[in-house]
DNA sequence: ACCACAACCTGGCCGC
DNA sequence: TGCGGCCAGGTTGTGG
């Protein structure tokens, strides 16, 4: 569920609350959140240790410990990090329990079980195959280009592919497709350079307003304390299916690309 | 290397 | 009410 501006909002967010604290106590409820060794080792592994950072890569959060280790959490699809400033029961959907040692606790909530936490020394065993993130001045229009060139599939699930450019999803890959022009369903490597240059101005430029927006919550995103995001009211198609287009009024498609929906104008879109 | 598709889970919604 | 079927913002493994 969560993209790459609503997991930078969280890291945001959530930063000032654990920053410097220790973990008092950690309680893993669904045990298969953890990645990689058992709930017990991990929750043994993390007691005691401190907060020294929090950082983002793609649509991973990477705490460092003061041990040299890395806690990596991905949400997946509904994954949510609750933060409360005083003890508070665990919810049906609540699978990892953190509690901090001046007393806030961050509860892991993920309804489909489908989040990850991982607890490595070299981040780079989880994200070193990740592409480039979009908003860093290291990706250029050239390297998209070239990540381009010679591929066969759809434009669209490249941009879900995150060995391509890391950090876009369904929301912000048809956002970016529609103003930059391209019908998702074009081959990556049928697109001119002009047109990879102005989708990679338009991924840049929906996930920078995304992320003033704090993200798009359509069910399950929400922030740290429960707020949710406001880019949804923004959006041009997803999730808009036979309204009119903003630009030339022709009624939003939606149509199925490598099996995710995917948001089109048939007209704006070639 | 690349690509399409099933699988992982739970719950909401719609039609019958 | 209940049931089947479909939908959901992500990623991985498998087989071609």
């Amino acid at each position: 569920m969560p993209e790459m501006p609503e997991v930078e909002t969280i890291r945001r967010e959530l930063r000032s609350y654990i920053l410097g604290r220790t973990f008092q106590e950690v309680m893993f409820l669904w045990p298969g959140t953890a990645s990689g060794m058992s709930s017990q080792d991990m929750a043994a592994r993390l007691v005691g240790r401190r907060i020294m950072e929090i950082c983002r890569r793609g649509k991973y959060l990477i705490i460092s410990l003061d041990d040299a280790h890395r806690l990596l959490i991905h949400l997946r699809m509904t994954g949510q990090l609750r933060v409360y400033t005083a003890p508070t029961p665990p919810e049906k959907h609540t699978r990892v329990l953190l509690k901090l040692d001046d007393g806030t606790e961050v509860h892991f909530w993920d309804q489909r079980k489908f989040g990850r936490f991982y607890l490595v020394r070299d981040e780079n065993e989880i994200v070193g195959t990740l592409g480039p993130e979009p908003l860093s001045h290291t990706w250029q229009v050239d390297d998209f280009i070239q990540a381009l060139r010679g591929r066969r599939a759809s434009i669209k699930s490249l941009l879900l592919n995150q060995h391509v450019v890391a950090g876009l999803g369904n929301i912000y890959a048809d956002e970016a497709l529609f103003f930059a022009g391209i019908h998702p369903r074009r081959p990556g490597g049928s697109l001119t350079e002009e047109e990879v240059a102005a989708l990679y101005e338009a991924i840049r430029y929906v996930l920078r307003e995304a992320l003033k927006a704090q993200g798009s919550t359509f069910s399950t995103y929400r922030r740290p304390q429960q707020e949710t995001g406001s880019y949804q009211s923004r959006h041009h198609v997803f999730r808009r299916t036979g309204k009119p287009c903003m630009v030339c009024g022709t009624p939003i498609e939606r149509i199925k690309i490598a099996g995710r929906s995917t948001h089109f104008c048939p007209r704006c879109q070639v």
